[in-house]
RNA sequence: GGCCUGGUAGCCAAGUGGUAAGGCAGAGCUCUGCAAAAGCUCUAUACGCCGGUUCAAUUCCGGCCCAGGCCUCCA
C-alpha cells in the first residue's frame, strides 16, 4: 500500500446516521477503536442478491476504517433460531441444525466469493441463551417487560423514546395498527421476548417456563455480550429500522440506561425488481448462488458498489422468450404461450434464460479495468525506456486517482463517486498505452508505474481486482462461455485454422472463419502476440 | 389512513445556492490486411410540476403530481 493510502491518523470518515437523520462525522467512543454490529441473516434458506448488499456495505466500512488505521471490532450474528427454521425442518424431515448449518455454510460461501471480509465474532442465538435469559430478568426487573402464560413481552408504553429511530409516535403506530390480536398482551404493541415452548419445537430452561427467544432480544443480547453497554456502529437493511432496531433500542436501553448501546445507525437500502420490491412473475428473487453460476462474483459486487448504499438498486431482469427471443414483460412472463411465437412457457426455462443487464455492463466494466491492469504491466515489463522517475511528471489524473476515490468513500462511503473517480486515470493509462511506437513519451512509465503501485489500495478498499489479470478474464471468458452455451473446444479449434490461414496471408480464408467464430459468439483480437478470443 | 424516501439527458447514476461527475447505448475518426480491443472527437441547452425566499435554486421552504418503502417475518 502506498503511503497516501494509509493515513496515520484517523481520517475523517461522515456517514449518514438514521436516528439524528443527518450525516455527521464518526466520532469514536474509544479512539483508534471502532465496535461494530451488523444484523446477520436467519439461516433457513439460500442468500439472495439483497442479503449480499447487506453484507457488502458494511465489508466497504470495514475495509475503509481498517485502511485507515483503526481496529474494528466487527460482529455479525447468525440467527438459528426462528419459525421459518423450525418449519423448513419440519417440512424436510430434519432437525433445525441440519437447516441451519446448510445454509450457514452456504452464507459463508456465497459471501467469502463476493470478497466480504468475515466477521470478527459471529454469535449464533443458540449459544447465547442464557445471555438473553439473564437480559430478559433485568427488563423483568425493570418493569419494562411482563411474564405471561410462559411468554415475557415488552412493555412498549413504559420505554419513553420508543419510536425516536423509525420517526413515529406511539399514537401513529396504534392508528396504523396491523397487529394481530393476542389477549395476553397489554398492549397490541408490546412485542415478545420469550416464547413459551409449543411441542415438538426448540425449547431452552428459562424462570418463565420452558421457551424460545423472540426476534429482537438476541441481537440486544449479543451486542452486549461481545462490544459491551455501548458501542460505535449498528447496522443493518432499512426494513429493519422497524420494529427489529427500534425494538433493541428498547431492550438494550431498557436493561442499560439512557445514552447506551448504538452510537450511530447505518442502514442499507434494498434492491428492487422491476421498480418493485420483487418480481412476483419471475418467482421473487434471485440467490446469490444463482448470479454466481452466470457471472464471476466480483460482477456482482461492482454492481452492488455502482449505487450509493442508501439508495434502491435496481436489479433488471430481462426475461426473453426461450424460443423466439421476444422481450417478455411481466405481464407476459406469467402467460401460458408466448404473444410472439406461441410458444409454451414456463417458470423454470424462463428462469433459466433470464439475462441481467446491469450485471453484464459492471462484467464488463471489471474486464476492462483488469485488461487495463494486464496492459499496464506487460507494457511495463517489455519496454525498455530509460526510467524517469521524477513524479512530477505523473499525468495529473493518475497522480489524483487514490486521493479523489477515498475523499468519495470518506463521505458517507460513496461507492459510485469512488468508483467514477477511476474513470480518468483508467483512460489516461490506455491513452499512454496507446503510444507503442514512441515510448519516448514524456512521463509513460513514471505514470503507469504510479498507477500500478496505487491500485492495490484500491483493491483493498473496494475488494475487488486483486486477482491475476490473465486468470481473472480467461475465468471470466470461461464463465461467459458457459453461459452462452458455447464450444470452447471448438472455438480454439477454429482459432488455431485461421492462424495457420493468417500466417499464410489468407485473408479470406482467415474472414471466413472468423466469420464462423462470429456465429458461435466469439470475438477475435489480433495482435503481434498471435490471436486470442472473448465473448 | 400514518410515517419515510426518491423523481437528474435514450438507459443507469453522482452531486451542488452561482450555470451539472461517471458508466452504458449512439455517430465519426485513429490504429488494424480487414476487424476486435484501446484511444480521440461528438452527441445531447438532463435536474417531475407550481409557487416562495435569494442578486442567484436543480440544490433551501411550501403545495401538487408520480413512483417506491415501512407500519406483519423480511437485508
Amino acid at each position: 500500500m502506498t503511503e497516501s493510502a494509509a493515513p496515520s491518523s484517523f481520517a475523517p470518515l461522515s456517514l449518514y446516521d438514521t436516528l439524528s437523520a443527518t450525516k455527521k462525522p464518526l466520532a469514536l467512543q474509544e479512539p483508534g477503536r471502532c465496535k461494530l454490529y451488523v444484523c446477520g441473516p436467519t439461516v433457513y434458506d439460500m442468500s439472495h442478491i439483497g442479503h449480499a448488499r447487506a453484507a457488502v456495505v458494511p465489508d466497504i466500512l470495514v475495509r475503509l476504517l481498517r485502511a485507515s488505521g483503526l481496529e474494528v471490532v466487527y460482529v455479525r450474528n447468525i440467527t438459528d433460531v426462528e419459525d421459518k427454521i423450525i418449519k423448513r425442518a419440519a417440512d424436510e424431515g430434519v432437525s433445525p441444525e441440519v437447516i441451519t448449518t446448510r445454509y450457514t455454510d452456504a452464507y459463508h460461501d456465497d459471501l467469502d466469493a463476493l470478497h466480504c471480509l468475515r466477521p470478527d465474532i459471529e454469535p449464533r442465538v443458540t449459544d447465547n441463551i442464557p445471555q438473553i435469559v439473564a437480559l430478559i430478568e433485568r427488563l423483568v426487573a425493570n418493569e419494562l417487560a411482563y411474564p405471561v402464560d410462559g411468554d415475557v413481552y415488552y412493555r412498549v408504553a413504559r420505554f419513553e423514546h420508543y419510536g425516536a429511530l423509525s420517526k413515529r409516535s406511539l399514537d401513529d403506530m396504534q392508528a396504523g395498527a396491523r397487529v394481530e390480536i393476542n389477549e395476553r398482551k397489554e398492549s397490541p404493541l408490546d412485542f415478545v421476548l420469550w416464547k413459551g415452548a409449543k411441542p415438538g419445537e426448540p425449547q431452552w430452561p428459562s424462570p418463565w417456563g420452558p421457551g424460545r427467544p423472540g426476534w429482537h432480544i438476541e441481537c440486544s443480547a449479543m451486542s452486549l455480550r461481545h462490544l459491551g453497554e455501548t458501542f460505535d456502529l449498528h447496522a443493518g437493511g432499512r426494513d429493519l429500522i422497524f420494529p427489529h432496531h427500534e425494538n433493541e433500542i428498547a431492550q438494550s436501553q431498557g436493561a442499560c440506561g439512557p445514552g447506551t448501546f448504538a452510537r450511530h445507525w447505518l442502514h442499507n437500502g434494498f434492491i428492487d425488481f422491476a421498480g418493485e420490491k420483487m418480481s412476483k412473475s419471475l418467482g421473487n428473487f434471485f440467490t446469490i448462488r444463482e448470479v454466481r453460476n452466470l457471472y464471476l462474483p466480483e460482477a456482482l459486487r461492482y454492481f452492488l458498489l455502482g449505487v450509493h448504499y442508501r439508495s434502491g438498486l435496481n436489479f433488471d431482469v430481462e426475461a426473453p422468450c426461450p424460443s423466439c427471443r421476444h422481450l417478455l414483460d411481466p405481464e407476459q412472463q406469467q402467460a401460458s404461450h408466448c404473444p410472439a411465437c406461441a410458444a409454451p412457457l414456463e417458470l423454470a426455462r424462463l428462469r433459466a434464460h433470464v439475462r441481467f443487464p446491469g450485471l453484464e455492463e459492471a462484467d464488463d466494466r471489471v474486464a476492462y479495468i483488469y485488461d487495463t491492469l494486464l496492459r499496464c504491466q506487460r507494457a511495463l515489463a517489455t519496454t525498455s525506456e530509460p526510467d524517469a522517475p521524477q513524479q512530477n511528471i505523473v499525468a495529473s489524473a493518475v497522480s489524483g486517482m487514490l486521493p479523489g476515490f477515498l475523499a468519495a468513500l470518506r463521505d458517507d462511503l460513496n461507492t459510485a463517486a469512488a468508483i467514477a473517480a477511476l474513470s480518468e486515470p483508467l483512460r489516461e493509462v490506455n491513452r499512454q498505452l496507446e503510444f507503442k511506437k514512441k515510448p519516448e513519451i514524456a512521463g509513460r512509465r513514471p505514470t503507469l508505474a504510479r498507477f500500478l503501485a496505487d491500485m492495490p489500495a484500491i483493491s483493498q478498499h473496494l475488494g475487488l481486482f486483486a486477482d491475476d489479470p490473465t486468470t481473472y478474464l480467461r475465468e471470466r471468458r470461461d464463465r461467459k462461455a458457459a453461459r452462452l452455451r458455447l464450444d470452447v473446444a471448438e472455438v480454439e479449434r477454429l482459432l488455431r485454422m485461421r492462424e495457420a490461414a493468417r500466417a499464410k496471408k489468407d485473408w479470406k480464408e482467415a474472414d471466413r472463419l472468423r466469420a464462423e467464430l462470429g456465429l458461435l459468439g466469439a470475438t477475435l483480437q489480433d495482435s503481434a502476440e498471435g490471436s486470442t478470443w472473448t465473448l
